[in-house]
DNA sequence: ATTGACTCCGTACCACGGTACGTATGCGAC
DNA sequence: GTCGCATACGTACCGTGGTACGGAGTCAAT
């Protein structure tokens, strides 16, 4: 069992970051000890916390809202697997149309940072370096 | 020549982002007829302006932020090679960790996808995931 | 038992990229 | 010339994802 602030370095986050996702419902809040009559003592966690702040953080990389994340959250906790197969299956197609686009934008600066190497005289085509894109 | 609202509807953009951009130093405030003693007139646009908006969009798409495209935009108009290829290269570099980190948790979301099709009892390992990627 | 570090909680504030609103003025059609 | 929509401009507000701050309580070590 941890305290918060070695909760948030195993996450990789800070201690405020853990606290705001608390609120948003994303983190539950353990209980305190002492019964939980205001000031009762210091939460605990463990690792299952620590694994659900990572996850959080993967599916942020994945393009995941953190509304979205509290369905998937909210999600696996339940049976509905159609429901998680769509969402799954949603965000790999728009993962895929995001990783294209990014590839193209990739391409194109490529090619400007290549273009803009070749001479010496004149500003680079900056501004029409996306036209064909 | 258009008006504000024709040229935010040909770079697909509203009104009001046009004027954010031109607030943000983004867009040229073109001169107002009448010469300009408040109230002068209506602000005429060309197609180097849809050019620009065009840009930024594509630039956007590409990660760039607004104070980025601002550099670049201004860049345009120098002879700074240098600089110009290495802001194209550092945006290349980010492009292609940030492509690799989405094809990651693309791959992951359509494993999620697959194994939670196979069985249907139970709920999906959702937050399992992404532990592998 | 007191110090010092950490926790809890509420509230405020931040950057980003817009969006909306209100008022005054302009401008084309009739 | 006057009706009505569009433009200009300033200012306020929005959602997203945090970060900072301040006061009170807690806890472990000395």
């Amino acid at each position: 069992m941890m305290t918060i602030a070695k909760l948030a370095s195993r996450g990789g986050v800070g201690v405020e970051t853990v606290r705001y996702y608390q609120r948003r419902g994303l983190m539950p809040e353990p209980p305190r000890p002492q019964g939980d009559g205001l000031g009762g003592g210091v939460r605990r966690y463990g690792e299952e916390d620590v694994k659900r702040l990572r996850f959080i953080k993967s599916a942020q990389a994945a393009g995941f809202t953190l509304q979205e994340i509290g369905d998937l959250l909210a999600l696996d906790a339940t049976d509905d697997r159609p429901r998680a197969r769509q969402l799954a299956r949603e965000r790999v197609a728009a993962l895929d149309v995001k990783i294209a686009e990014l590839q193209t934008a990739r391409d194109a600066l490529s090619r400007l940072a290549d273009d803009c190497g070749a001479g010496t005289k004149g500003p680079c085509p900056i501004l029409t370096a996306f036209e064909k894109a």
